[in-house]
DNA sequence: CTTGGATATGAACGTGCGTTCAGTTAGCGT
DNA sequence: ACGCTAACTGAACGCACGTTCATATCCAAG
């Protein structure tokens, strides 16, 4: 048999995406074998290379498509004053990584699956983040609005508290993701201490 | 041949795990296979299993190990007044982290490599870890000392923060591990505003 | 109605996996 | 000097891996 029904292509390609990208989150790259992700997709594993040309090449899209979607979301963050900047973005991350839980799985745990070249290209576009946060930092401390110990490291640490709420919010806990919003907001503004004195 | 050379007993258990240990943490469990490890070793891969009943449990006891360990060492930050105790756990877990990245990195990054069983082990002893700022944020509270929008909220946004620093830092930087710890200790102040206000 | 390209199958390639186990050696206690 | 046992080897088990490819089928266009 070939082709049991009619055409797929346009179906299936997309397919084998969003199946690798939930196994390699529930599992592992290492851990998934592409005869898994093909009984996923409902095909043979050879049928999978007319797709991708390899298995080390699905990972590294799905890690740069869900990268350059994120430079793209957080573009309307870029505007206004330095404070309400830092605003939006500490809401913006936490609602597009909540949002998005297996990409940014992948994202931060199969960093070493990936070849040299294709590891080089994402560490690229995720420094590329972490500078719009630093930027951001420094506009704010240059206008007086912001005080940070050093620029460069509180945005490593406002990243990493913002990414950590992926580990553990869930959507039927006592708290709303808006809620989250405005307590991980709140604890920004005074680490960074805006309006150079602690809001109540 | 068999036992080239002197009685290895209890020079080969240790190395096992510090092998293993190293492997898993720069190329993930199941990319890991027990043949490297072995070699790794200078044994063959049927000797392991003199050591260790099967990989799985080699991966557990790793991380049983690590948590236990953590939860000793941070005993002496629980004594003194809440302010005093904050600013000994963030110094703490900055330190203890960046002196075990490999363990660190295990701990994080393979909880589902880990069986059912175990895994329940391991997330036990981190939220018991988890607990122990909760509570200590939960005191200064009471006392007058912190202010947070949440105690559970803001010990989750703590320990993520601190231990990003794993991912960034190093030795060989404009920072030294002391300018770090400063820093953190100074943004993690004015997030729970040590004091009531935040310090210059 | 024919045809050709798109789409998929299913077998096959060589390799490596975790684990077991009978056999072999080295060094200790006596 | 010698046996015992701890320590290790090396082969073997069945199975799964990523990838390739000849082949088969389906559909759209002419």
């Amino acid at each position: 048999m070939a082709r049991t029904q009619g055409s797929h292509a346009q179906i299936t390609g997309p397919r084998i995406r969003k199946a690798a990208q939930r196994l390699f989150a529930q599992q592992g790259y290492a851990a998934v074998s592409m005869r898994v992700i093909a009984r996923e997709v409902g095909v043979q594993a050879g049928a999978l290379y007319n797709y991708i040309p390899d298995k080390q090449t699905l990972l590294y899209e799905l890690m740069r498509d869900h990268l350059l979607e994120l430079h793209e979301a957080v573009g309307p963050c870029l505007v206004g004053p330095a404070p309400a900047r830092l605003e939006a973005f500490v809401r913006f991350h936490i609602a597009f990584h909540h949002a998005r839980p297996e990409e940014v799985f992948i994202a931060y745990m199969e960093l070493r699956n990936l070849t040299p070249a294709n590891f080089a290209e994402i560490e690229g576009l995720r420094r590329r983040y972490e500078r719009v946060l630093a930027q951001m930092l420094h506009a704010g401390v240059r206008e007086g609005a912001f005080s940070v110990p050093d620029e460069k490291v509180a945005s490593m640490a406002i990243i990493a508290m913002l990414t950590g709420v992926n580990t553990w919010f869930r959507e039927d806990g006592r708290l709303s993701l808006g809620d989250v919003q405005d307590m991980y907001w709140q604890m920004v503004a005074r680490m960074v201490s805006v309006g150079g004195t602690v809001p109540s």
